[in-house]
RNA sequence: GGGCCGCUAGCUCAACUGGCAGAGCGCCGUGCUGAUAACGCGGAGGUAGGUGGUUCGAGUCCACCGCGGCCCA
């Protein structure tokens, strides 16, 4: 007898009844416990790179079901490449500066806005709550990135808010100060006149209100040249007419001149409703008529004595929906006032404070609140006959979402970027990047560049990085530092306010003492600082920036085209001259079943951690993976994601369980020499030239960035492997006998099985990380390469032939459908149209439609369907196998379990049992199989088409 | 108001450059089951959001409109 080699790998039976929650656990606390993620960059430190970027999210809230998603491209791509042979750093990002930590913090506080953070809490106060909320938000997105399996390196992970990471966006805003690119100028934005603070466009969407009142006045603006004429302009906002600087026309659009009693009035054609009276047209004008005129200024305030005012300019924000088709313009409470009077070079002046209360040299008005002008304002106009005609409306208008005060739109200083400068350059570099979904490059995006306006990168608030920038309290000179050592502090310093404000310098010109401006930064600029500020760089970390940038890849939510998409390719475009990434994907958002966007008031919001505990994170990467076209959003519900465990990770687990739970018992040894692929069943080489060709399509998709097109394969993969493949190949596992077409069935699964796990390891890193140990006695999969393709697997032909094959079966099926005639009774002969295929694969669909033969050329499906007696035996002997193997499984036997039955039958039955008794012992695993009723034999009476009789097993 | 994306079966989604509208789930019927939280076969279910246009031919190209989404104003 040869003696047992005792095999390498030692299979661990697999449960069935899989729960790939728990399963996932257990697979994070091995990762843990092994340092694999560690491992995994160790093994190939020295490779070359693949860069990766991570977009630092904001911590001042709990991550949600859509945080899933981008981390689930992210994570893929990363291990993809660590797979691949690359070295790819995950450095992690945190965003720890901005308006939403301030007003969370805000909130817990029960305070709101700028005077209760300067007077009641203070800002040394207030921003190191800041500082603390951040660090809280933060555990929680580290726990739930793991959960995910989102590999990214923690220990080393960027903080906006470290002193290393504010020098370094000094540094970045000094180089642009030296190309002369920072300039100060007016922001207009909604702007609360209590708290004195401009709101986000977040805020300004908390607070607008239906049905408010407010004025509607027509206001005469006579000519110069001919004072008995006037354009009509309207306003619903009188108390910035004391501002007006310039009446804005379009150029296109019909305007007439109507004369009423002694007075003339030009407005637009499609406007004469708003006339009171009777009226005569007397001219018919373009706008472009009227461009230049001037007019006699309502009031003399807001012009400084340089540049010409108070005349008609042509606009292309001009309607004709409601007003006169004339607007009143007012550069500083309007956004396209100020764009226009900009770009016309037209002078002004503020007219209101920032407490929003009338300047002294207003005279008419001085001091009074804007709101409170209003009526005098009218009134005023009336008597001097300037007022044509005023009401009262009801529109949506914002109000301050804190205090409720209307809000106003105000013109605040603001330090720009003159990113407008380089936009040519912006558009080229956009041009040059590979962008996932292409149309975003040049729809998205690039509409976004071509429109580019100079970059604001100011805000009035407490929580950010310092503008660097010290102006002479005395002569005005301006200075941006770009270090601490700069400014005489040590390294330790707390660069934010209120410490960075006391800071002062000695004014090179004057000698007077410079200040810091008081705002902060926009914290997008922040985080498009990170290819270098999370080095420390240009202080530090020379040599790794100058190795990782640009990235390679980077991805993150569509929203981010105007966030850290641009603020990336701005900044490395002013500096760097080229853009910070080289292929990005955009994904589109989480939405519920209806499409709509899921938000706390819907009641909409899938809440991550069921999620995690009902499906597991595989789960739901495989969903983000497969569901929808990048870029479209994702329909997702409980539902969706059951689908994906019971059509994909269910029949995936049930084939990896079938093949270790029979190698287990045939204690396969997945050392033993392969047999060669020319002499294994055509069934397997089928299997292996599907699988390279998998191989080759995952890699190449997944190479150019197509994840549906990676991963909808590897599904209808697992789908042939358990529906074809396995199906076909019960029988050659399940005989007793150890022959080389079991042990090839073993090396193709093995084969199959294993390349599968790796195919999948970037996609459900816990499931392939699961199958991948037990089928290697042990290693992770993530240390592991990814598959390359056996090119000599490859056999188109087969493929064809083994379609054709399926093709077949599925007709063969019908017809006995059609004919009622059940699969387990053999029949004759089957006639199907078509070439012949090789025997080899006939053999297959004579057994699968158990035919004796199979004639090919014929005109079409044709079976045989006389039973003789021969096949009635046959086929009864079938329903006896199934009885005996249902008892089998009803006993609770194992497959492997020999057995000992009895029987009692008559007639067919028993003949038929008696001729085929070796093929029933066969597949029955019966040692013996004799007649007789014996009650120590656990049984049971059974019925095969009226006939009865009895069975009784015992284990052998 | 502007830009981009989407709209295909009850649901989730496919269909290379224009060429006979598909899959999975669900439903109905039926078969099979040591074949798994299964599987096989058959069936019902579609005006391709709407209206025009180009073309021998349009889900696919063009125009306009509607709905949903994102972004901007």
């Amino acid at each position: 007898m040869a003696k047992k080699v005792a095999p390498a790998v030692t299979f661990t039976k697999v449960d069935q009844r899989v729960n790939f929650p728990a399963l996932e656990r257990e697979m994070q606390a091995t990762w843990e416990k092994e340092n694999t993620f560690r491992e995994s960059l160790h093994i190939r430190e020295g490779q070359p790179r693949f860069v990766f970027y991570e977009g630092p999210p904001t911590a001042n809230g709990k991550p949600g079901t859509h945080h899933i998603l981008a981390r689930s491209f992210k994570d893929l791509f990363g291990r993809y490449k660590t797979m691949k042979g690359f070295y790819v750093e995950r450095k992690a990002g945190w965003d720890t500066h901005g308006l939403p930590v301030e007003l969370e913090v805000e909130k817990q506080l029960h305070i709101s806005g700028k005077f209760d953070i300067e007077n009641e809490i203070g800002v040394e106060k207030f921003n190191r709550l800041c500082r603390e909320s951040v660090h809280r938000y933060v555990d929680e997105w580290v726990a739930f990135s793991r959960r995910m399996a989102f590999w990214l390196d923690y220990d080393h992970a960027y903080w906006t808010l470290t002193s290393e990471y504010i020098q370094s966006v000094w540094w970045a805003l000094s180089e642009m100060w030296k190309q002369s690119l920072i300039y100060k100028g007016f922001r207009v934005a909604p702007y609360c006149p209590r708290c004195a603070t401009p709101l986000s466009s977040h805020e300004l969407a908390l607070g607008y209100r239906d049905n408010v009142p407010d004025p509607s006045v027509f206001v005469r603006f006579r000519l110069k040249k001919d004072p008995n004429t006037s354009i009509l302009a309207w306003t619903t906002t009188p108390w910035t007419l004391p501002g007006n600087v310039a009446l804005a026309v379009d150029n296109d659009i019909d305007y007439v001149k109507v004369k009423q009693g002694e007075e003339f009035v030009i407005l637009a054609e499609a406007r004469t409703s708003v006339l009171v009276g009777p009226f005569e047209v007397v001219e018919r004008l373009k706008g472009k008529d009227l461009v230049d005129l001037d007019y006699e200024p309502i009031y003399p305030y807001s012009v400084p004595k340089q540049g010409r005012a108070q005349y008609v300019v042509p606009a292309d924000f001009v309607s004709t929906e409601e007003g006169t088709g004339v607007v009143h313009t007012s550069a500083l409470y309007g956004v396209d006032d100020l764009r226009l009077c900009l770009s016309f070079g037209i002078p002004f002046e503020h007219t209101v404070d920032l407490n929003g209360r009338f300047f002294a040299y207003v005279e008419k008005f001085a001091g009074m609140g804007v709101k409170d002008a209003n009526d005098l304002i009218q009134h005023d106009l009336k008597e001097r006959g300037l007022m044509y005609k005023s009401e009262t409306i009801l529109h949506t208008y914002p109000e301050c979402w804190r205090c409720g005060t209307s809000l106003i739109y105000y013109a605040l200083d603001s330090w720009y970027i003159r990113t407008t400068e380089r936009k040519q350059e912006l558009l080229d570099n956009n041009r040059a990047t590979n962008w996932v979904p292409a149309h975003v490059k040049n729809g998205r995006m690039g509409d976004w560049l071509e429109n580019n306006v100079d970059w604001a990168i100011s805000r009035s608030r407490y929580w950010g990085t310092p503008l660097p920038f010290w102006v002479c309290e005395k002569c005005g000179e301006q200075r941006c530092v770009s270090s601490a050592k700069e400014l005489g502090l040590a390294e330790d310093f707390d660069l934010h306010r209120p410490y960075i404000d006391e800071v002062t310098l000695p004014c090179p010109k004057c000698g007077g003492v410079m200040r810091r401006v008081p705002e902060v930064m926009d914290c997008w600029f922040d985080s498009g600082a990170m290819p270098f500020a999370q080095r420390g760089f240009p202080r530090h970390g020379r040599q790794e920036f100058d190795e990782t940038f640009p990235a390679d890849f980077i991805s993150e939510a569509m929203d981010q085209t105007r966030g850290w998409f641009y603020s990336l390719l701005a900044i490395s475009t002013l500096l760097f001259g080229q853009n910070a990434y080289r292929n990005v994907i955009c994904l589109g958002l989480v939405v519920d079943p209806k499409g709509q966007k899921a938000s706390k008031s819907r009641g909409n919001v899938l809440d991550p951690s069921y999620l995690f505990d009902t499906f597991g994170s595989d789960a739901l990467r495989w969903y983000f993976f497969t569901a929808a076209q990048v870029g479209e959003n994702y329909r997702t519900s409980a539902d969706t994601l059951k689908e994906v465990v019971q059509q994909f990770l269910l029949p995936l687990w049930n084939c990896y369980a079938f093949h270790v739970n029979y190698a287990v018992v045939d204690r396969f040894n997945p050392d033993r020499v392969a047999v060669p692929l020319k002499e294994r069943p055509v069934l397997d080489r089928w299997l292996l030239s599907r699988l390279a060709g998998l191989v080759k399509t995952v890699d190449s998709e997944l190479a150019d960035y197509d994840v549906t097109g990676a991963s909808r394969p590897i599904h209808a993969f697992v789908d042939e492997l358990s529906r074809w493949y396995i199906r076909r190949s019960r029988n050659r596992l399940w005989k007793p006998q150890s022959d080389a077409d079991k042990l090839a069935a073993y090396q193709t699964l093995q084969t199959t099985l294993l390349t599968l796990a790796r195919l999948l390891a970037p996609f459900t890193p816990f499931v392939a990380d699961a199958m991948h140990r037990n089928l290697t006695g042990g290693h992770s999969v993530h240390l592991a390469d990814f598959p390359s393709v056996d090119a000599s697997a490859f056999d188109p032909g087969l493929e064809e032939q083994m379609a054709a094959a399926r093709r077949i079966v599925e007709a063969g099926h019908a017809a006995r459908d059609a004919a009622r005639i059940k699969v387990r009774q053999p029949l004759r002969l089957i006639a199907v149209p078509g070439e012949a295929l090789p025997e080899e694969i006939t053999a297959i669909v004579r057994d699968e439609l158990n035919v004796k033969a199979v004639e090919f050329g014929a005109p079409e499906v044709k079976l045989d369907t006389d039973i003789s007696e021969d096949l009635k035996l046959e086929g009864l002997a079938r329903e006896v196998i199934r009885h005996v193997n249902d008892l089998r499984k009803q006993l609770g036997f194992n497959v492997e379990d020999r057995v000992l039955a009895r029987y009692e039958a008559s007639g067919m039955i028993a003949r038929a049992i008696e001729r085929h008794s070796d093929y029933i012992q066969r597949e029955t695993l019966a040692k013996e199989l004799k007649p007789g009723r014996d009650e120590s034999f656990p049984g049971d009476e059974r019925r095969v088409e009226e006939e009865r009789f009895w069975i009784g097993l015992k284990k052998a």
